[in-house]
RNA sequence: GCGCCCGUAGCUCAACGGAUAGAGCAACGGACUUCUAAUCCGUAGGUUGCAGGUUCGAAUCCUGCCGGGCGUACCA
C-alpha cells in the first residue's frame, strides 16, 4: 500500500465532503497533491498544505479551513488525529500501533507493499544503443544503466515493458571495418580473435581518417586561430580605450574581451588537437606510409558504406560475417553488467522501410524537397528535419521515424522512452513533432536526457592521452579497487578473515560494478557528474557499497543468531516500536512504494537511491542502538529480527531494481 | 546570432511552490572486551549567481542581467 497516495485520497474525499461549490471536482485531486511527506520530523510524518491556497478562494482564514478539513479527512486507521497550526498546516503522524500493524502485514508480502499499477501501461524503452563495430566506452554507461533501472522498476510496478536496444549496426563504422578488412587485415589474427582484429581495424581506419581530416583542416584552423588572436588584441585595445570613468563601457568591453579569450582558447585547442592527430600518424613510419598509400580514405569508406546500403553482395556478406562477432562482444559486457533487452532491433532492421517513410511524408505534405534534400519543416524550429540527403542517402532521423512506425505497428505502446544524452534534445523535439504530424498522437514520447560523465578536471571523461575510456577497462578498474578494499576489510575482522579467495573475487565484482552503476544512478539524471573511483567506492555516504554493507550486516545477524528469515516471516511476530531508531526505520520500510512511485513520476532513479540511502542509514542507527540477538526479551528479539528481515529485503529489492547485486558476507 | 540546459556549504551533490534549504566528502570532537568501526553520535559551515516580479508562501514559476555547458540544414 502506498500510504501517501491513500492519505491523498482521503483528503480528496474531505474536499468533496466540504460540499463547497467554490471548489470544483477537478480541483480535488490537484489540491490533494499538497499532502506531502514532512521535510522535518518535528512536524510529523506527513503534512497537508491545502488550507492556505484555499483561504483566498473560500474567503476564510486558513487555520479555520485546516481545522475543518482535519475533521472531515478520515485518516484513520493510520494516523493520529491531525494537528492544525495557526498558519494552516495540517500535520499528520502515523500511529505507532498502525505502523506496527503495517509492518506485520508486510512481512509475508513478496512485493513489500508495492501495489501493481492499475491500469498497467505498455512502455517501450530505447536505451544503450551502442555502435557495434566500435568498442563500448564510458559514454554508453548512462543510457545503459538508467534505461535498465527504469526497465526493471516499471516492470516491477506491473507495467508491460519492452526493452529495445536500438543498435548502431548499419552506419559508417561498418564501411570503416569493411575498408580495413580489405586493405589492412592480419588473416591469422582475424582467424584467432576476430573481434579484437576488427577492433584494431576500426581504430586504424579511424585514425587514418582523422589524420586525413586534420591535414585538410589545418590551414583553416591556423587561419582561424590567427584571426581570433587578432580580434582578442583588438578587444584589448578597445578596453584600454574606454575611459576609467565609464564603468558601463568598461564592463561591456571586458565582456567582449572575455568572449574573444574563450574563442581563442577554443581555436587553439582545436588546432592543437589536429596537430596531435597528424603527429600521431606521422611520427610512426608504418602509419605514415599507410596514410600516404591511402589518400582519400574518408571518401573510400563512405563509398564502402554506400555499397553496403545499396545491397552490394560482397559488402553485405562481410557485414553478415562481422555482425555476430560484434554482437557477441557487446553481449559479453551486457552479461557482466546484468543488463538484458527484450528485443535488439538495430538500425539495419529498419533499412527496408526508409524509402516508404520518405515517400509517405512527401505524399502527405509533411516533408518537401528543399535544396536537393527532403526536409520536414516544423513551426518554431530553426532547422528542418532532413529525412533524405541530397545524395539520396537516409539519415538517422529517417530511421528514428521508421522505428516509431514499427513500434506502433508491433506493440502499440502507450509510452516510448528514449534514454539518450542531452545533446540530442533538439533532434528529439523535431522527431516528436514530425511523428505527431504523421499521425502518432496518442503515444506519449519522452526524451529522457542525461548529462555528461566528466573527469576530475571537469572536462568530459577521457584518458590522459585524450582517448575515450573503454567501458570494460572502467569495470576492471572498479573491480580491482573493490578487491583491495574487500581484502583490507576482511583481514581486519576481529575474528579473522571469513572470506575465501573465490568469495573475495565475487564480492569485489558485485561491489565494483555496483559502485559504477550506483554512482551514475544516484545523480540527478539531467546533471553532469564527475566520475571518481574514490567517491563511488567510499564506504560511507550515498554509495552502493554502503547499502551492500548494510545488507551484509543484516545477513550476518541471522547467521550469528542461527535464525532463518523464512522462519521469522512464518512466525510473523508482533512488531514492537520501542525507540526512535526503530520507529524511523519502520516508517521508511513502509514508504518503499512511495519511493518507486517517485521514480516513475519523472523517470529519475535517483529518487530510489536517495530512499535507499535513508533506509540504510536509518538501519545503521538502529543497528548501533538496538541490540537484536541480545534484545532484553524474546518478543523484542523477534520483532527486531522481523525489522531486519524487512530491511534486507527492501534493500535487496531496491538495489535489484537498480540492477545492482548484494553479497551475503563482505 | 539563435535555441536548450545549468549556477545551492570549501568540494561533490539533494530538495515534491510549503514551516528554521538537507546529505556526503574535507575539518573538528566523541564511541570498538558488546549482532561486521566498510559503522555510529555530535560540532562547525548558506544573502540558493545578481536585480526585479508573481504568490498567503519562491532555490523552485516569470522577466532582465552576469557566468558556464551543449546544440545549431544533409554525422550518429
Amino acid at each position: 500500500m502506498n500510504l501517501l497516495a491513500e492519505l491523498r485520497r482521503r483528503f480528496a474525499q474531505a474536499l468533496e465532503k466540504l460540499d463547497n461549490e467554490a471548489i470544483s471536482a477537478a480541483q480535488w485531486e490537484e489540491l490533494a497533491r499538497l499532502v506531502l511527506p514532512c521535510q522535518h520530523p518535528r512536524f510529523g510524518d506527513y503534512q497537508a498544505n491545502l488550507a492556505m491556497p484555499l483561504a483566498r478562494q473560500l474567503r476564510r482564514p486558513p487555520a479555520e479551513i485546516a481545522r475543518q478539513l482535519g475533521e472531515l479527512a478520515d485518516v484513520s486507521p493510520w494516523c493520529l488525529p491531525p494537528e492544525v497550526t495557526a498558519q494552516g498546516f495540517i500535520n499528520l503522524r502515523v500511529s505507532d500501533e498502525r505502523l506496527a500493524a503495517l509492518l506485520h502485514d508486510l512481512l509475508p508480502d513478496e512485493r513489500l507493499g508495492v501495489p501493481l499499477a492499475a491500469p498497467p501501461l505498455s512502455y517501450v524503452i530505447d536505451y544503450s544503443a551502442p555502435n557495434v563495430a566500435k568498442p563500448m566506452h564510458v559514454g554508453h554507461i548512462r543510457s545503459t544503466v538508467i534505461g535498465d533501472a527504469l526497465y526493471r522498476t516499471l516492470k516491477f510496478l506491473g507495467h508491460r515493458v519492452i526493452g529495445d536496444n536500438h543498435l548502431g549496426d548499419w552506419g559508417t563504422q561498418f564501411g570503416m571495418i569493411i575498408y580495413g578488412y580489405r586493405h589492412f587485415r592480419d588473416p591469422q589474427a582475424y582467424a584467432r580473435q576476430p573481434v579484437a582484429e576488427l577492433g584494431r581495424l576500426y581504430r586504424l581506419v579511424n585514425q587514418l581518417i582523422e589524420h586525413e581530416e586534420a591535414c585538410a583542416q589545418l590551414p583553416e584552423l591556423k587561419r582561424r586561430a590567427a584571426a581570433t588572436k587578432q580580434s582578442l588584441e583588438q578587444a584589448e585595445a578597445a578596453l584600454r580605450a574606454v575611459p576609467p570613468t565609464d564603468s558601463a563601457g568598461q564592463k561591456r568591453a571586458a565582456a567582449v574581451r572575455r568572449k574573444c579569450e574563450a574563442a581563442l582558447a577554443a581555436a587553439e585547442a582545436e588546432l592543437a588537437e589536429a596537430r596531435a592527430r597528424i603527429q600521431a600518424v606521422e611520427s610512426d613510419p608504418q602509419l605514415a606510409s599507410l596514410a600516404a598509400a591511402h589518400p582519400q580514405i574518408g571518401a573510400a569508406v563512405l563509398a564502402e558504406t554506400a555499397r553496403l546500403h545499396a545491397g552490394d553482395p560482397e559488402n553485405v556478406r562481410l557485414w553478415r560475417e562481422f555482425l555476430p562477432a560484434c554482437r557477441a562482444e557487446i553481449d559479453r559486457i551486457y552479461a557482466r553488467l546484468g543488463v538484458r533487452f527484450d528485443v535488439t532491433l538495430g538500425e539495419s532492421f529498419y533499412h527496408d522501410r526508409l524509402p516508404q517513410v520518405v515517400d509517405e511524408l512527401l505524399a502527405r505534405g509533411i516533408a518537401q524537397h528543399s535544396e536537393g534534400a527532403v526536409c520536414a519543416f516544423v513551426p518554431d524550429m530553426p532547422a528542418p528535419m532532413i529525412v533524405r540527403k541530397r545524395d539520396g542517402a537516409f539519415l538517422y532521423a529517417t530511421t528514428d521515424l521508421a522505428t516509431i512506425q514499427y513500434r506502433m505497428e508491433a506493440w502499440s505502446p502507450d509510452v516510448i522512452l528514449y534514454v539518450v544524452d542531452h545533446r540530442q534534445s533538439e533532434h528529439f523535439r523535431l522527431l516528436f513533432a514530425v511523428a505527431r504530424r504523421w499521425g502518432y498522437q496518442q503515444v506519449a514520447l519522452h526524451h529522457l536526457s542525461f548529462g555528461t560523465v566528466l573527469g576530475e578536471d571537469g572536462r568530459p571523461f577521457r584518458t590522459r592521452s585524450g582517448d575515450t575510456v573503454g567501458l570494460e577497462s572502467l569495470l576492471d578498474e572498479a573491480v580491482a579497487r573493490a578487491y583491495r578494499i574487500v581484502c583490507e576489510n576482511d583481514d581486519q575482522k576481529p575474528d579473522g578473515p571469513e572470506l575465501s579467495e573465490e568469495e573475495r573475487r565475487q564480492v569485489a565484482e558485485t561491489v565494483g560494478i555496483g559502485a559504477i552503476k550506483y554512482a551514475d544512478l544516484s545523480q540527478h539524471r539531467t546533471s553532469d557528474y564527475v566520475f571518481s573511483y574514490e567517491k563511488m567506492l567510499a564506504t560511507k555516504g550515498n554509495t552502493a557499497t554502503y547499502m551492500q554493507y548494510a545488507y551484509a550486516r543484516v545477513r550476518s545477524i541471522f547467521r550469528k543468531g542461527g535464525e532463518q528469515p523464512e522462519a521469522i516471516r512464518a512466525l510473523a511476530p508482533p512488531i514492537m516500536i520501542t525507540s526512535p531508531a526503530e520507529r524511523a526505520l519502520a516508517l521508511l520500510l513502509v514508504r518503499f512504494p512511495e519511493a518507486l512511485a517517485d521514480v516513475v513520476e519523472d523517470f529519475c532513479p535517483n529518487k530510489l537511491t536517495a530512499y535507499l540511502w535513508e533506509l540504510a542509514n536509518s538501519f545503521s542507527t538502529f543497528f548501533e542502538e538496538c541490540p537484536v540477538l541480545r534484545a532484553p526479551t524474546t518478543e523484542l528479539r523477534q520483532s527486531r529480527l522481523a525489522l531486519c528481515d524487512l530491511t534486507a529485503r527492501v534493500i535487496r529489492r531496491g538495489l535489484d531494481l537498480l540492477g545492482i547485486g548484494v553479497c551475503e558476507k563482505m
